[in-house]
DNA sequence: GTATTTGCAAATCATTTGCATAAAC
DNA sequence: GTTTATGCAAATGATTTGCAAATAC
């Protein structure tokens, strides 16, 4: 995606994992490695496959939690999308999510500025972030499709 | 949600569903006559106890055949909730989702204006809709946490 | 009359759970 | 040493499927 994408150092990650109140297990650190590295929006599925292809000890049940875990750490974000697995997403810089009606796969949009609700339509709720999905075809099912 | 709430008529949502292209079936008309009257975001379980409730012939099956058969034209708007159950939505007027963290619901948030993405973002996607996603607590849950 | 839609019950897919063992700090 | 995370395998929840019978147009 990044022509200039650098892969992170181990010390970055591991802070970027210690840095949420993590404790830094081998199993965090190869998901979180992994998606630092390769920014696919994969599925946990795929996570799976991918981190025990290279050294296998993350149970599937692990591979979940641990994703949980640098969610709710704010390390992590996750993507739902309808009647398909959610895709997972290293929180690095902040961008939008373009989703393909055809094939479900998650790709980054640059971000650029949203304007923020006026208070008086949330009345009394919390809001803690907002997000922009833009929907449609990728490049990929716009070609394939006469 | 709107207190000035007019049930729409049998003629209404009838013609709702055959601009779609769609049959008119007694299931579709159950489904979508629901959703126009309690703009809830139902799940589709909500959905199914609801219309058979009323008059039990409507199978689990048929509606979420009647739901994918109305997202698909347009009818409806579908939104996916992280490890729950989708949620539904008369397509009406255009709006943004509030979706709560803590219980999963969704609210209707009025429309503003977004700004379009640049075309070089998209490059040869092809955009079908935007929409904004705000997270939070909602006011049930904001009120209840201590 | 033909093309679509429905109901049923079983199958599938994604994710979560419970609990004993192991590892982090 | 205490707390938290892991692995396993089974359970759950949401949604889809296959196919014969029923219905819309």
């Amino acid at each position: 995606m990044n022509p200039t994408h650098q892969p992170p150092s181990r010390e970055a990650i591991e802070q970027f994992i210690e840095a949420g109140g993590l404790r830094l297990t081998p199993q965090r650190y190869a998901v979180m490695a992994f998606l630092m590295e390769e920014p696919v929006h994969a599925t946990a599925e795929e996570i799976f496959e991918a981190v025990n292809r290279v050294d296998p000890r993350s149970s599937r049940a692990t591979i979940y939690n641990s994703l949980h875990a640098l969610v709710k750490a704010g390390r992590v974000r996750e993507v739902a999308v309808e009647g398909r697995a959610a895709r997972f997403d290293a929180k690095l810089d902040p961008h939008h999510h373009f989703i393909c009606d055809q094939c479900g796969n998650v790709e980054d949009i640059p971000w650029y500025h949203l304007p923020q609700p006026e208070p008086h339509m949330l009345g009394s709720r919390r809001l803690r972030e907002s997000e922009l999905i833009l929907r449609g075809l990728c490049t990929r099912c716009t070609e394939s499709t006469y």
